[in-house]
RNA sequence: GCCGCGAUGGCGGAAUUGGUAGACGCGCAGGACUUAAAAUCCUGUAUGGGUCACACCAUGUGAGGGUUCGAUUCCCUCUCGCGGCACCA
């Protein structure tokens, strides 16, 4: 039976903790450093909390803890992001309105999260879905929508028939629904949209950010800046016919690669699609067009596909040497990426190279490789060279023709240099009841206008009928459909979509040090001076879109004049996945692994620990729950060791061990590699069994196992006489001196292969060393009859002897 | 296809700038305690050889090669796994 009572120990300072407001943060505070201490919101599903939410919060929390005993005046906040779909479908499914559930939800987890012995300050707690919460949301969209960087736009957008709504491209996952996996099809509508683009070129540069390498790499992915030309093609409806005054654009980054068109291909959605069809191709083109508007992106996108095309029946002429090439229409030009047209170089392209030869299309080289061969009969040839069959531009190198080209048509008003970025605007308008009502209303008379700032929060209608007609549930709400014009007081509707829950979370930790702020969504004054977040925790998911679109909001917010920072986060880390016999965990496949009955069984303490010791918080790993009773026995064994372990003397080596153990220990925290801080807990506990412990070490043993098990830490603390909070306390330094030993374990290599060890004085010299190693009897025996090409030391370590 | 990350005992994993591979924990085996079990404690535990037992020897960090006195660590080639992006013009 084991001496400490976890659940006793750990409710009890859960207790005291809340009633002493311990963890409640004096914003002004003026003689610690600040700390903004931020882990991602948790969405208030009915699941509870579950493995991955612990794996999150717990060693955020101990990093917090960390920070706190370094000094920092350390702010934890939580909430919850608490729109979203699948509240709403709760409701469908069981008739209970989303406010209800997610109020019940949420007191759950927020007991739970108590439970879990966070030093959250809940105070500043909030939930995105809460009237004064969104009621800044709104206002944010107001702010958004005066500087224009919010307008509609009728555009072709994702369709999910299931949850009758619409997603972003960011949303669909293979082909399918992010949220309810049905499969996603096309729908025009028009929707709001936030100019992220606008911001596109300050959101690829994340100097002085400490992020993680990859979710640079990606968001920088993600945003696709690519530099190149832009090529006006005059169009005309014959080979030999007069010039029409119409024409297309394209964009290349290939320019140079200018003489080698041989075709121009345009997207299916592209606007002069059937304009410049001729009568004789009307009717497969028309075929083709309805064929793509089927096919979803994925199937579109498939790289094993074969290529397919039509003709239309016209012509465009080469700006730089008057070509007249045919123009097709084909799915694999993207009319979202670009112009929707590309000019086709098969000779120097591997997509137009494939499209050609299966439509028996003129392939001309203008490349030539610098070095070397190229066989343009086989495959394209794409990398860069010297110019051939390109008139004036002739033995010009790829680089320089891209600039003289762009030049030279830039001078004939058919081209100019172009930067384009894959990034599209951010669409936010969602066909759904359960998140904030956008605060616009249309006017007979004075057509769109924004509500006016007094107004708002613009509430949520209570009874509405949220099941998905194709149409918004606001739709039917009263209010909405008929209201009066802020401007002229005249008959009025306001708009029913409500907005992607996304923008509420692209500004909640702007919220959080001014949660209970009723006349502001934040405090200038507060927000310059706690933000940006100093470090902040969540999942890799939210690589490409939270992250980005929170940078977007905060340098939005700034060009508005409301903050004076740049990026809200300074420090990222990503938590790694715990997967259930190598899957990731989900209801649908019943490999859940549910906490509570761990926490139950052993104290959320053991519990915490557990999920650092399985392996680097970074890289998460696989569930198995039978290691936890190795962590239980580490912590019987460390309250044995305070709490019962005779008072010995302070000896040299326990003194050493000690010192050792600080460093180790603060190293490792600093990494955020909490696995080995428990095993170095674990062998400190271990040898300070064996050699007694005074008083002095039982306290800082204390505090270097406080972030990691804070309720035992406290507790032993308390038990040795201390008054104030562990967590009032200053984390130890180690003395330089005392991390190494008086003698070491000489290690003594022949030609690299370890042969004898020797314990040895630390600070033996080279001549002396060698003299002991070659005094030995297995070495001796290596060496003897051979040749000594070379004598290695490496002091304080090894003797390595080379012979030949 | 491209980009990024990874591969170490039966298992999770550890290992400063290249310097004792396998810390710590789980599991397993043997022993102590117990009427017995659980719990706890002690000992052992990479593989193969060798020894009564040590000593000792060989092999060993996905595969193959290289640099080096010395490689889990650096370089090249390949295989497999994971994550992201993907007809991006």
């Amino acid at each position: 039976m084991s001496l400490y009572e976890a659940h006793k120990v750990e409710e009890k300072w859960q207790k005291k903790w809340a009633k002493d407001g311990l963890y409640n943060t004096n914003f002004e505070d003026e003689d610690r450093k600040k700390y903004y201490n931020l882990v991602m919101f948790p969405y208030p599903s009915g699941d509870k909390l579950h493995i991955g939410h612990w794996y999150n919060f717990a060693p955020a929390d101990s990093w917090g803890r960390y920070m706190r005993l370094k000094g920092h005046n350390v702010f934890e906040p939580i909430g919850f992001d608490s729109f979203g779909l699948p509240a709403e479908n709760y409701a469908i499914k069981h008739g209970i309105p989303p406010a209800k559930s997610t109020a019940k939800n949420i007191q759950y987890m927020r007991k739970q999260l108590q439970a879990m012995g966070t030093m959250y300050d809940w105070n500043q707690e909030l939930s995105t879905s809460s009237p004064e919460y969104y009621k800044w949301t709104q206002w944010m969209f107001l702010q958004l929508y005066k500087k224009g960087l919010a307008y509609k736009k009728k555009s072709p957008v994702n369709w999910c028939p299931q949850c009758q709504t619409v997603l972003a491209n960011e949303q669909v996952q293979e082909g399918k629904c992010e949220r309810c996996d049905a499969e996603v099809t096309k729908k025009d509508l028009t929707q709001w949209f936030f100019k992220i683009r606008n911001y596109a070129e300050e959101l690829l540069n994340f100097d002085g950010l400490d992020w993680p390498r990859k979710t640079v790499l990606m968001q920088k992915n993600w945003i696709g800046k690519s530099v190149g030309s832009e090529v006006v093609f005059n169009i005309t409806n014959g080979e030999n016919s007069t010039q029409s005054d119409k024409t297309i654009t394209v964009f290349t980054t290939r320019i140079d690669t200018l003489f080698g068109a041989t075709y121009m291909v345009i997207a299916p959605e592209h606007p002069l699609a059937l304009e410049i069809t001729t009568e004789n191709h009307l009717e497969n083109v028309k075929d083709y067009i309805e064929k793509a508007k089927k096919e979803t992106d994925i199937i579109r996108s498939s790289e094993t596909r074969e290529k397919t095309g039509v003709q239309t029946g016209s012509f465009a002429i080469n700006p730089v040497n008057g070509k007249v090439i045919p123009i097709w229409i084909a799915d694999y030009v993207l009319a979202t990426y670009g112009t929707g047209a590309v000019m086709a170089v098969p000779a120097h392209d591997e997509r137009d190279y494939a499209f050609a030869k299966k439509y028996k299309l003129e392939v001309i080289e203008v490349i030539k490789p610098k070095n070397g061969e190229s066989d343009i009969e086989k495959k394209a040839f794409t990398e860069y060279g010297v110019l051939v069959n390109s008139e004036n531009f002739d033995e010009m190198e790829s680089e320089e023709a891209k600039e003289k080209i762009t030049e030279f048509i830039k001078e004939k008003g058919k081209g100019d240099f172009k930067v384009q970025y894959k990034l599209r605007d951010w669409l936010i308008s969602r066909q759904r009841y359960w998140g904030a009502p956008i605060p616009i209303v249309y006017c007979e008379k004075c057509g769109e206008v924004p509500l006016p700032e007094k107004d708002l929060p613009l509430e949520l209608p209570e009874g509405v009928d949220f099941n998905p007609k194709g149409k918004s549930p606001l739709a039917t709400a009263p209010d909405f459909v008929n209201t009066k014009c802020p401007n002229c007081d005249g008959p009025a509707i306001r708009e029913v979509d409500t907005m992607d829950t996304f923008v509420c979370s692209s500004w909640y930790f702007l919220r959080y040090p001014c949660a209970n702020n009723k006349d502001k969504a934040f405090d200038t004054a507060r927000v310059n001076k706690w933000l940006p977040v100093d470090m902040y925790i969540g999942g890799p998911e939210h690589a490409c879109m939270h992250l980005l679109y929170a940078r977007f909001f905060t340098k939005v917010m700034r060009d508005l004049g409301f903050i004076n920072f740049n990026e809200p986060f300074k420090k990222l880390v990503h938590q790694g996945l715990i997967t259930k016999d190598s899957a990731k965990m989900s209801k649908s496949k019943g490999n859940t692994v549910a906490p509570d009955e761990f926490v139950e069984k052993y104290g959320s303490d053991v519990f915490r620990m557990y999920l650092m010791f399985m392996g680097p918080f970074t890289e998460g790993g696989d569930w198995n729950d039978s290691g936890i009773k190795g962590i239980a026995r580490f912590v019987d064994k460390f309250y044995d060791l305070i709490y019962s372990q005779q008072e010995g003397k302070n000896d040299d080596a326990l003194k050493r061990n000690l010192h050792r153990t600080i460093k180790k220990v603060t190293d490792d925290l600093d990494k955020l590699q909490f696995n080995t801080v428990v095993s170095t807990m674990m062998e400190f506990t271990n040898a300070a069994l064996k050699t007694r412990i005074d008083p002095d070490s039982k306290r800082i043993a204390l505090q270097l196992i406080a972030p990691i098990a804070p309720h035992l830490a406290e507790e032993l603390w308390e038990y040795l006489g201390e008054t104030e909070s562990i967590f009032n306390s200053e984390w130890p330094g180690y003395e330089r001196e005392l991390l190494v030993d008086k003698n070491i374990e000489l290690v003594i290599q022949v030609n690299g292969k370890v042969r004898a060890k020797k314990e040895v004085d630390a600070n033996i010299e080279k001549d002396d060393a060698i003299k002991i190693a070659k005094s030995l009897n297995n070495i001796q025996a290596h060496i003897e009859g051979k040749e000594i090409v070379k004598e290695i030391y490496v002091p304080g370590k090894l003797v390595n002897i080379v012979v030949k």
